[in-house]
DNA sequence: GCGAAATAGTTTATACATATACTATCAACG
DNA sequence: CGTTGATAGTATATGTATAAACTATTTCGC
């Protein structure tokens, strides 16, 4: 009945599952602070490169600008991220946290990092090291294929 | 500036992104059998499993059973699925491909098999059945940590 | 049998994400 | 200059996803 799958089909297979499922752990752990998964990415972002526009941003994130419009718009309403017009160029928005932003940014994000590797660490080292030195080499594939 | 990051950190943000660009190229691919990744992702179900209920379904695909009543209505619209009332239980609706159903997973599924294994292929054997080794064993540790 | 709890499905409100079309601004060059 | 094209951001329509509240059945316990 069920045709012999590949390895590499079965790989992906379980690469969907396990992000699904890390997904929905990620949602009931970063309700804690408020956010959802797609806000913390944003704020991490932020936390890192403060003062990029929505271009910038949208790039980073793989996502569509208008899509990083709407985020802006609800962290804006949440107080978390403001936009500043860039004096150099009337169409740009450069993005900041504002300081509940960054404080809440200062607590998530190592949570968030504690929490990911809660999940992941339940693997061995070599294993964590061999899956990294696979996912960065396919990763930079999927750039040019 | 940068926090020197752990290998089960990186490995994860691979993990991510490598999910993120198979699905902007999985959407690029499936636009030309007129279906989504989410819609795609049901048709392949039922063409394994005719007349599972929508629970059942919510269940495989690892979503709510109310998302899934909106995939089944637009999936409907299409023709390509249809409800049948279950006479054991009029709770239940059983689901079933349609023939037109049928006959576009026909095409689509070994279609879009080829499109995953031509990017994961990129990688060898060896990574392959490496990457399926450790990621079906997160995946099941995922359910119970 | 009957009332309470559980189950299948739908609906609603909200958020995320895309593509597309639109506005405003900037840049290039003839 | 001034038009033409590119770029940043916004708005709209559609699809995907959740949680929560709701309806309709079924099942369980007594």
């Amino acid at each position: 009945m069920t045709a012999i799958k590949s390895s590499g089909l079965l790989a992906w297979l379980h690469l969907v599952r396990v992000y699904d499922k890390m997904h929905h752990h990620a949602m009931d752990h970063l309700i804690d602070y408020g956010l959802t998964p797609a806000q913390f990415d944003v704020l991490a972002q932020l936390w890192r490169n403060q003062g990029i526009n929505q271009q910038e941003l949208a790039g980073k994130l793989l996502v569509t600008k208008g899509n990083v419009c709407g985020l802006i718009d609800r962290l804006e309403k949440l107080s978390l991220v403001e936009r500043r017009s860039d004096p150099e160029d009337k169409r740009t928005n450069l993005l900041y946290l504002t300081e509940a932003g960054r404080k809440l940014a200062d607590e998530a994000i190592p949570a968030h990092e504690a929490f990911i590797l809660e999940h992941i660490g339940t693997l061995t080292h070599e294993e964590q090291a061999s899956l990294l030195s696979i996912l960065r080499n396919l990763d930079h594939k999927l750039d040019h294929h």
